[in-house]
DNA sequence: TAGGCCATCTGGTCCT
DNA sequence: AGGACCAGATGGCCTA
């Protein structure tokens, strides 16, 4: 006789959804029609009980219930053993269909996972954070292309750690090798300039607090718009606390459109955690610095450039 | 131990 | 009728 990791309390649920779960298995081949036996014996102890409580409800009720509940019940009461099974193997093929459509979008959440900047496969980012995440992310590309302008790794990682957790902000600070502080407090000067190139109204997450003056700041880019508001009416990554997609869609298309070029082979090594970026004080000159934008139709290269260096 | 995250079940709604 | 989608409920696991 086979012994089943569960006792006979648990529920059909654990049963099933156990059953479902050791389906890949090939073990499962060789102990299947045992679980598949233990199961039937639980469906229908199950069955039974619930058919026992139905009647016993159903007497409880029918003296005071309204017409259309007694009349619900005596529809139930109609409903065959066959019917019965019916409806409950429905109910398990929906189980099944639901979970396989829970596992397609956990999937698809598993490749957004990997374009993101900071995959990790040991700490794996929740659902919440990498939808967040990857809006900053789609936002920090759209800035770059209409703007034409880099973005230093501080700006970038800012940018990128909006409404994200404390733990997430670590992560994406430590996979660039960043001191969670200055990501989240201390603004360099070029970044000012660059928001105040971009400044064109407080917003309503600006009130509290500034980055200027006191120089600490929870939410330095609280006034952080961007170019798009006019074209969109749509409003930087921070500008609402919930998770909002639709207001931040780019002005264009733009995938498949573009390709950042490197003007020279790239020794990642020589950068923080293989990013290349123009650190503070090193002055890049160039407009758009490490960020050639040219109409291509490589866009996976793009991607593929720009996460290669977060990838561990 | 509380809180966050997750998988699963479930019933409702909408659509074909 | 049946499938897809959704949101609420629930329980397990993990971590601070």
């Amino acid at each position: 006789m086979l012994t089943l990791p569960f006792d006979e309390q648990s529920s059909n649920q654990t049963i099933s959804s156990l059953r479902m779960s050791w389906t890949s298995n090939k073990l499962v081949k060789l102990i299947k029609p045992e679980i598949d036996r233990v199961l039937e014996e639980s469906l229908e102890t199950r069955r039974e009980d619930e058919l026992r409580n139905a009647e016993v409800k159903e007497e409880e009720s029918e003296a005071g219930d309204p017409a259309w509940l007694r009349r619900r019940a005596s529809q139930k009461k109609k409903l065959s053993h066959s019917r019965l099974d019916r409806v409950r193997l429905r109910r398990i093929e929906a189980n099944a269909r639901e979970r396989h459509r829970m596992h397609g979008l956990n999937n698809a959440l598993d490749s957004l996972r990997k374009v993101v900047p900071c995959y990790s496969k040991t700490q794996k980012l929740s659902k919440i954070e990498t939808l967040r995440l990857a809006k900053n992310y789609i936002w920090v590309l759209s800035e770059i292309l209409s703007t034409g302008k880099r973005l230093d790794l501080l700006t970038f990682v800012q940018t990128l750690c909006k409404g994200l957790s404390q733990p997430t902000t670590n992560l994406v600070a430590g996979c660039l090798q960043l001191n969670t502080c200055s990501v989240i407090s201390q603004p360099d000067e070029e970044s000012l300039s660059l928001y105040a190139a971009y400044h064109h109204h407080p917003g309503p997450e600006a009130g509290g607090s500034t980055t200027a003056g006191s120089g600490r700041s929870l939410r330095p880019f609280g006034s952080f718009c961007s170019p798009f508001e006019s074209l969109n009416d749509s409003s930087s990554p921070e500008s609402s606390g919930s998770l909002d997609m639709g207001t931040l869609s780019p002005p264009f298309n733009f995938s498949g459109l573009f390709t950042l070029k490197h003007e020279e082979p790239v020794d990642y090594r020589s950068c923080h955690n293989g990013l290349r970026y123009c650190p503070i004080n090193q002055g890049c000159s160039s407009d758009l610095g490490p960020y050639d934008i040219q109409l291509r139709g490589q866009f996976y290269q793009v991607q593929g450039e720009l996460n290669k260096p977060f990838h561990n």
